[in-house]
DNA sequence: TTGTAAGCGTTATCAC
DNA sequence: GTGATAACGCTTACAA
């Protein structure tokens, strides 16, 4: 089956070039009798534009790019598979394709930004766990390209970005430890360049700051993702004096490490140890005890960032383009009072009041 | 920064257009010298050859597009990114960009393919979970389209794939279960329209033949994916008599949810009722207990499928492109001997000899 | 309402 | 070795 083109097609409908493409691009100005009649040939022979052609005319790739900062970043959390449906199904509803960039290790996602965008091989792009100092960002503002990310970062004034609140996340579940008695609260973090880490501590630090708690900097690590990280940050926590009666962690597999490593000194979570994670991955609800978490609307996230940008490409300000969602803290069974509570309250009478009212997610138009 | 083009930065070299692209693009019939002064302008005046109109004289879109047969069933999977991350590494060190096509619910995978395939966005695709009657595999074998597989299906003869051998993976967990004194052995699968499921099954049956057990058709269960269809295909499963004294099951939260009924019924898993898994996720290592399952060297399939579609791109031919690799039995603590055992086995005894020997799985050139 | 013709920025085919 | 020049298949002023 020989591909037709636009040329043999009008030639077989007796048409110009012109007015076939005109009917089938949906321009006004062609009678109702041609565009029926192109558009019902089109079919009949298979007609499909060429892309490359269309593109290097329009000056349009009609494609989007998504630069995650690592996929080995991903390694293990279920819900890449999620923002990238999430991408991909608002993409292919614009008619847009989603290209997806793997940056091998030892290559800077600066590099593969620069081939898709220089290249012309992408109208806009999508960024995630951004750096402080991100040369992504950097590069791509100071060209005046079309981007969203997925987080808010020093420069977020400049650009389109969707935030789920890590700062708000943990203000909340700082607050619900205090609010159960904690007042030696530990959190295993991670590597501070990413701001969604630099966001969350500060969440902490202000509800520490707030409840006129003072910090301690021991109880504060970046030991990062993973089960075997938040383990060996647990053994560590519970060696310090006086013991951190609840933990923080950066995401659920630190948190149920932490979990695994406090029953392996006979430390019971949820009851001499509070614990608490971040994601709600499938996971954390069948945990031992069923993780106390933070769920995010990821999916959701997925969309609006790649209506972000298509927005962008129609001309839309990046200052209208910056949104901050509401995370939604997801309690369990694995946080509770301290041993000898400071306070009398308990775990009811926290998860009832201070429950964070959920305010949905703004939805793209 | 003005966009240069190959005109411009010829007429700034003071030499044509053709010398200038030949030079680029490492053809021979061009003088050192001359490369070289290209080579380095081309640096310095930041020029990047437009993708669109290389793609529209060559023809090639130096594009690879994954069609996954829904992005849907990779939720909660933590093995999505790695298969990504194994394909797009591949094609990047190609220099060719993968799109990832996500097939929003309600629209079927053929036409995403027909839109890629026909608008000559990609120059070959790689599809996943193939069905029995996959019409993305008649539609791009009709047309010779280029493209390979992740698993077998009917129609293997005549294209390129890479399977991770389910039919030996199960042939080998149930033959396990078999010398551990197992006769009522279950199986908890999914929608048999999957080929990975229906040769899952069939390695199964040749294990339970092989052995003179007879099948007991309520003993196969199709109950698919997740913790949910685990809990009530084992609940189904336990209400049997006589009472299957060991589970096979499609994939690892599968087996973790049947490990949550069976414990909530009283009956220890690896104890009363053995359980197998599949995939090896993180979760399977932490399960209570210990989940013995099939382990997959996915990364690698994903570099592999990306390296057979370019292969085909250099006409190799597709006979040449089929790989079967074997998987790996990963023996923890889910399984054991039958309460009461048919023959004196202990679970030493075979992990001892038949575990299995690793065949590595051949590497890409 | 329809048609003509000029690009878009490359690569490939020829000559020189 | 190098250089005109013609595709590639489409969109879009501009004309009719």
């Amino acid at each position: 089956m020989a591909r037709i083109n636009l040329k043999e097609l009008s030639r077989r409908l007796g048409l110009s070039m012109t007015t076939v493409s005109r009917a089938l691009n949906g321009y006004p100005d062609v009678s109702p009798r041609t565009r029926e009649r192109v558009v019902s040939m089109a079919r009949e022979l298979g007609y499909a534009p060429n892309a490359a052609a269309r593109r290097l005319t329009s000056g349009r790739s009609e494609t989007i790019g998504f630069v995650p900062q690592s996929i080995a970043a991903y390694y293990g959390n279920p819900y890449f598979a999620d923002l990238l449906a999430g991408i991909g199904e608002t993409l292919h509803a614009a008619n847009f394709d989603l290209v997806l960039a793997c940056v091998p290790e030892g290559e800077a996602p600066l590099d593969v930004c620069r081939r898709l965008v220089e290249g012309r091989r992408v109208d806009g792009l999508i960024l995630d766990r951004t750096f402080t100092e991100d040369p992504r960002i950097d590069y791509l503002a100071a060209r005046g390209f079309p981007f969203a990310t997925l987080g808010r970062d020093r420069q977020a004034a400049r650009h389109a970005f969707l935030d789920i609140d890590g700062e708000r996340a943990l203000e909340m579940a700082t607050e619900r430890l205090i609010a159960l008695g904690h007042r030696e609260i530990a959190f295993i973090a991670a590597d501070p360049r990413f701001n969604f880490v630099r966001e969350r501590l500060a969440g902490y630090r202000r509800a520490l700051a707030d409840a006129g708690i003072p910090r301690r900097r021991s109880l504060v690590r970046h030991d990062g993702f993973g089960e075997e990280a938040g383990a060996r940050a647990a053994r560590a926590l519970m060696r310090l004096c006086p013991r951190p009666t609840a933990i923080l962690c950066i995401e659920d597999l630190t948190a149920i490490g932490a979990m695994r490593a406090l029953r392996a000194l006979g430390l019971r979570p949820g009851r001499e140890v509070s614990v608490i994670g971040y994601n709600d991955i499938p996971l954390a609800r069948i945990a031992e005890p069923p993780l106390t978490t933070i769920r995010m609307p990821i999916r959701e996230a997925g969309r609006r960032l790649a209506a972000m940008v298509l927005a962008l490409l129609e001309g839309a300000a990046p200052a209208d383009l910056q949104e901050i969602w509401e995370p939604e803290l997801v309690p369990r069974e694995s946080d509770g009072p301290p041993p000898s509570p400071a306070r009398g309250l308990t775990a009811a009478s926290v998860n009832g009041p201070s429950a964070p009212p959920r305010r949905g997610p703004r939805r793209p138009p």
